[in-house]
DNA sequence: TGACGTCAAGATCCG
DNA sequence: CGGATCTTGACGTCA
């Protein structure tokens, strides 16, 4: 059992991923960028051991435009080393890697052209996996695609496009249900007959039903008998509804009460993929309350990250967050956590976002330029009278802490929540 | 024709 | 001119 994230890492410096346009995709740009993208792929990976998160999704966004005509590059062949070198630190940590097209990547069309897109798109995404010298328990996630008035027809269409595919990628792809169209009744049906694992998806199976009604542990049954001892451990994807957002969008994180509810009913030895907005911070969240209960240094190393964010949002909660963490005794996380969340669902307090700036300021105002000072003071007080939001306070209050290397204060979450 | 989702690039605006 | 903020991009389907 591991719980990952998807494609991000939220505050670890050097892990941001860079793109282009696509008149922009010059090879010396884009070889810019698989380099950049390569470092910054391995930094995550290093993070992901460091922090003992062994499942994580590979950004598709790696090699830029990687199975569109403009990247003629032999990347597998040009930066075979550092690809090779990433590889190793997935396998030697026994980290298990996978990743997924996206909903652009369309199987079963009923157009010739976007058919073969999506097979160059699958041959890339294989590619890569391939080039980290991953076996076939690294999965590549699907849908299944358009309905086009006729899903038994669309279905259809999708497992003799399936057949087509080379083998290598038959043995990676494993199946999810979407929101809109298949559902997991329709997807294990498609399964069945192209002999793919299938991949639970809590919040799409919530709003695109099936016809049996079957409850989500029921489900979480039926897709775990399609996964073979060669496929690894069965796959669930699991995400909340963000509140007020449109239906299927991601929450911004994960909240622990009811992933904890949805955890009891999950497989034993399922691995399970979080769809968060706030990525590796939930998934340390849930493996520390759900897996294990965390010990008192682990939540303090969470602490130390949370708790200008925490006093941003209010400084009462502050306090009693650090009176919590006297007693390290006592089990505590799921206490710790809740009152993050608490945190997170206030309404923005001016007063207390100043406090925080000018308690973050404190670690720089000792060797601080006159400018800098400037800065803060305009932005604060711009801030205090509506001028402008606590952005630009916070951008620069970032900035001043990267000059003078202040990892305590870049590693906060203060900055990226 | 635009919404959908993603998130950095690119463009524009502002002082 | 630098920095903040707003808009675009790239993909395919569906209303």
């Amino acid at each position: 059992m591991a719980i990952g994230y998807a494609c991000l890492t939220i505050g670890v410096p050097g892990t941001e991923l860079s793109r282009c346009t696509l008149k922009n995709a010059s090879e010396v740009r884009l070889r810019e960028l698989i380099i950049h993208n390569l470092t910054a792929l391995e930094a995550m990976i290093d993070y992901n051991i460091k922090n003992n998160l062994m499942f994580f999704r590979i950004s598709s966004d790696i090699i830029p435009f990687g199975s569109h005509p403009v990247n003629q590059l032999a990347w597998w062949k040009d930066y075979e080393d550092i690809l090779y070198s990433i590889g190793r630190k997935i396998r030697e940590s026994q980290m298990r890697v996978s990743m997924h097209p996206g909903q652009y990547t369309v199987l079963n069309s009923f157009d010739e052209n976007v058919i073969e897109n999506a097979v160059k798109d699958l041959l890339y995404h294989d590619r890569l996996l391939d080039s980290l010298g991953m076996d076939s328990k690294s999965k590549l996630v699907l849908h299944i695609g358009g309905v086009y008035g006729d899903k038994k027809k669309a279905g259809k269409e999708f497992v003799n496009n399936f057949k087509k595919l080379p083998n290598s990628i038959k043995n990676r792809l494993i199946l999810e249900n979407d929101d809109k169209n298949y559902t997991t009744q329709e997807v294990l049906e498609i399964a069945e007959q192209t002999k793919s694992p299938v991949v639970f998806d809590n919040l799409h199976n919530t709003l695109n039903p099936s016809l049996k009604s079957l409850d989500e542990m029921e489900w979480m049954i039926e897709c775990g008998k399609t996964w073979r001892t060669e496929d690894g451990k069965q796959k669930i994807h699991c995400s909340q509804q963000g509140k007020g957002a449109t239906p299927g969008s991601h929450s911004n994180t994960i909240w622990m009460n009811p992933f904890l509810e949805f955890y009891a009913n999950v497989p034993a030895e399922a691995d399970i993929m979080l769809e968060v907005k706030d990525k590796n911070l939930s998934a340390v969240k849930c493996r520390n309350t759900a897996c294990y209960n965390a010990n008192g240094m682990e939540l303090e190393k969470e602490w130390a990250k949370y708790k200008y964010y925490v006093l941003s949002r209010s400084a009462a909660l502050y306090s009693e967050i650090r009176q919590l963490l006297k007693d390290k005794k006592s089990p505590l996380a799921k206490e710790f956590y809740e009152k993050v969340e608490t945190a997170m669902i206030l309404s923005e307090d001016k007063g207390a976002e100043v406090n925080a700036a000018e308690h973050v300021w404190g670690y720089i105002s000792k060797d601080s330029s006159t400018a800098e000072k400037n800065r803060f003071q305009k932005l604060i007080s711009g801030y205090k009278n509506g001028d402008n939001s606590i952005v630009p306070v916070k951008k620069h209050l970032l900035k001043c802490a990267a000059i003078r290397k202040i990892d305590y204060l870049i590693e906060s979450y203060y900055f990226y929540l």
